[in-house]
DNA sequence: TTAATTGATATCAATATAGTATCAGTTATA
DNA sequence: TATAACTGATACTATATTGATATCAATTAA
């Protein structure tokens, strides 16, 4: 079981690409070969997060991308949501006789109590969170 | 993002049917028709569950399923892992530059401490769990 | 003018998920 | 002891999702 998709890991590492060279346009080409990333598919993914404003883009010879907001105000579940969809535990687990009824299924409520954790995780990750981890990390070297 | 699978969802469907039974044989012909699920699909997932000593079948008229182990010793998590594969949040995420050497790779600790809460949830939820809950919301009616 | 770029969109391939079909073997019971 | 109700094993098909490619028009710095 995989929690993030390509499309998710690839948003991620290009976002965090972009957040480190704050304030210049960088191209999917540079993002791609960079990154290891299979170019068209890239794009796509670029695409996607343009039409979320996630990003910006410059077309033309210097053209490229760059984030649209504060690296701490984008959120792993928001890429997540857009890639993969909602994230929800099943559509209605315990139907019929053990779930007659929705609004009184009381094994519901342990499902809703579990995405609510999962969405809390995956919120706290923000790409300026994840900036500073690798700052921080960058420093550390081996003995 | 669907986090649990039919084959999960069945699978904690069907044992929770069978704690409900204790004691004596179900058929999968009765927990697919009570439990509305296609009837040579959950053949195979109880088949899966017998592999994994979660149920012991007894074969012939009279026949069927019953839980092998303490419902309270039976966690979504396992059954996850048994029909979805390990819960892993990507394959490395990120490579390359961003992530040179995996034994440094600071974010890769972020991503692993979720999966631990993740596990630790699911680990959490117990067909015996689920069986008292179920028997709590049975006692609650409708004013 | 041209090469480097993005915008838009159609299509394909690979994999995972969901579901079906078949037949042999076992067993309670009439 | 025949038979119907069962599971065991396994091969197969269908559908959905994910991953990836391809193409061409529009834009822009140099």
């Amino acid at each position: 079981m995989k929690v993030l998709t390509k499309k998710t890991d690839y948003a991620i590492r290009a976002l965090v690409m972009l957040g480190a060279q704050k304030g210049s346009y960088v191209s999917a080409k540079a993002i791609a070969s960079e990154q290891d990333m299979p170019y068209p598919f890239l794009r796509g993914v670029l695409q996607e997060m343009i039409r979320h404003d996630l990003i910006v883009s410059k077309e033309g010879v210097q053209g490229g991308f760059m984030l649209a907001k504060d690296p701490d105000e984008i959120g792993v579940r928001q890429l997540i949501e857009i890639f993969q969809g909602t994230v929800q535990i099943s559509e209605c687990m315990f139907r019929k006789q053990i779930c007659a009824n929705r609004s009184r299924c009381v094994l519901r409520h342990e499902i809703m109590r579990i995405e609510q954790v999962v969405h809390h995780e995956f919120e706290q990750i923000t790409i300026g969170k994840l900036l500073r981890k690798l700052h921080a990390g960058e420093n550390l070297r081996p003995a």
